[in-house]
DNA sequence: ACGCCTTATAATCAGGTAGACTATAACTGG
DNA sequence: CCAGTTATAGTCTACCTGATTATAAGGCGT
């Protein structure tokens, strides 16, 4: 039955080398609350399903589940990370996840019952660094972290260690870099501190870390989604999928502000805006915004097709 | 037998959805002749092979399928894309290709049989620009572009494939950007100007444009691989993988511009490696290069992992 | 030996950009 | 009407980038 299909070139020949593909979706949406992602199971989990035979395409599979799911529609869609999972090997099967970043806005959501908004600062909470370095950090990470490089056996290993938490948490001085957050994640999962390490058969025995955690590598993925979007930022315009069809460059500004976790100088960042001409003024303006009106802007559609290159390169405050 | 592996939510039940998952490699190299990419086929297809349940891991198949066929053991890799093939579709089966990048020096190789080095740009003739636009661009490209473009039914349309084969392909006076590569194989599949257009059951009235192609979406994951490449080696010193242990400076330059398909302001390039400190003096000298010896430097190993975010930015030479 | 060619290496200069800061305008709410 | 809040414009400086010129050190042919 396997050899039925056109040419394999006899590579499999007596076997069946069958996998199961999951699609997993993260769907971040940005409110007065931050940046949010789409869950099911109360927080626990990302929408997902199998691909199956009756999808069109990978990306129509995922749009499926997700709104299956949620109710929620996708637009902007750009894949993730493609892994093969080592803990779900069955027989003669093993499973292989395709994750997915998709960017909408919250109020497309028609209502549906099981999914839920969550912030992603409810999972990763050192990573909000709006207000300044968050406690957690010093508090909580650094001394479980050192604890943990000093159990290393050899010394080289405990230099290592502590150089590794050092860039990744900004400390010992040195900048914080908010585009390190899987590495982050990666690194409070091999010392043992996040709840996930445990069920990896890891035998905890430091104890977990504030930020709640998800089933599977859910949280993973998630972390993936949060790099590559905070990467992103910086050299497409992509925030403005993110944005409502109206918007002042204030609100342009806080959504920067809330997906890469850091607070941005105001001056710069209207300049940059308007000089790379990625928006328009609309000539109507908002009072809502507490003091003088704001002007109106709409994303300029057609400096997309013209400069693929081009970039919102954020100004992100240095210290 | 489907459910008999672990929690999945009984999503999938009656039905099986089992997929074929391929894994694909584009190994590059550059020599003298420039980058090259490593092929099976005469040429004519890149590496390939089933995820098999006795891989550990998808990089650890895609090792041993590239090691079986070529003899090339591979150190750099990273993936690309991962695609479900909407052509390869069986009775109750389905394929996925999962493509990666690797980089390598083409002296790692062991002599094996069926395999072959071939120049990126026997493919794709059109992308290297290190001495000046290429003559394809203008005699072969721009007038079958145009004959496409116009003959669309309507203006909007016709205005708007113009635009796109402008952009993509630098006319009308615009820059050229190294970075479009994928999306100019695109622009020509879709105008079926490619070989491999045909065999999509387009029924291609234009005739093929110079450039080899491969077998199914091959010469296309090659262009995804040169359009990751291109663009990364401008923010991670990823050049590095394909150097010699010792190098000058000229060298590191000749391998940025083979990969780029442009050339480099020499004084500025050597600025920018030296004040980024990514190398450092061996004190040695190798009177190879023609004129005055040449200072042989190495990579600066202990920087990777001090400056995740640092990379290789390229002063790329504008007109 | 000499000059010429080739490449290596250092230094300089101008324009642009990014970051930080200051100043002024326009509205709301007490 | 004043205080508070946000919007918007402008300035100043350090640094980066692209471009250019100058000098050094080898090989090679005559």
């Amino acid at each position: 039955m396997d050899q039925a299909k056109g040419p394999r070139k006899g590579r499999t020949i007596g076997k069946t080398n069958d996998v199961n593909a999951d699609l997993i979706a993260v769907v971040v949406a940005v409110n007065d609350a931050g940046p949010c992602v789409l869950t099911i199971e109360q927080g626990a989990a990302l929408p997902s399903g199998p691909f199956e035979l009756a999808h069109r395409s990978l990306q129509s599979g995922l749009r499926a589940w997700v709104e299956l799911q949620t109710g929620q529609p996708l637009g902007y869609i750009e894949q993730l990370y493609t892994f093969a999972d080592r803990d779900r090997v069955g027989a003669n099967q093993r499973v292989i996840s395709i994750s997915y970043l998709a960017l909408t806005r919250e109020e497309d959501a028609g209502a549906s019952g099981r999914r839920s908004w969550a912030s992603w600062y409810d999972y990763f909470p050192w990573e909000d660094h709006r207000s300044g370095r968050p406690p957690i950090v010093l508090e909580e990470l650094r001394p479980r972290l050192i604890e943990w490089a000093d159990g290393a056996d050899d010394g080289a290993t405990r230099f290592d260690r502590r150089r590794r938490a050092a860039v990744a948490f900004a400390l010992d001085g040195r900048a914080w870099n908010e585009e390190l957050a899987l590495q982050r994640y990666e690194l409070l999962y091999e010392a043992a501190l996040v709840e996930e390490a445990k069920r990896g058969g890891v035998l905890a025995i430091l104890a977990s870390v504030p930020g709640r955690s998800m089933i599977a590598d859910h949280r993973r993925i998630l972390a993936t989604a949060i790099a590559r979007l905070r990467s992103k930022i910086k050299y497409r315009p992509v925030v403005f999928e993110l944005m409502p069809p109206l918007f002042t460059l204030l609100q342009l500004q806080r959504t920067v502000e809330a997906l890469s976790g850091r607070l941005i100088n105001k001056p710069n960042f209207r300049r940059l805006i308007e000089q790379q001409e990625l928006v328009e003024k609309t000539g109507a303006t908002t009072a809502e915004t507490g003091g003088r009106p704001a002007q109106l802007y709409r994303f300029h559609h057609t400096i997309l097709d013209e400069r693929p290159v081009a970039g919102t390169k954020l100004p992100i405050a240095r210290a």
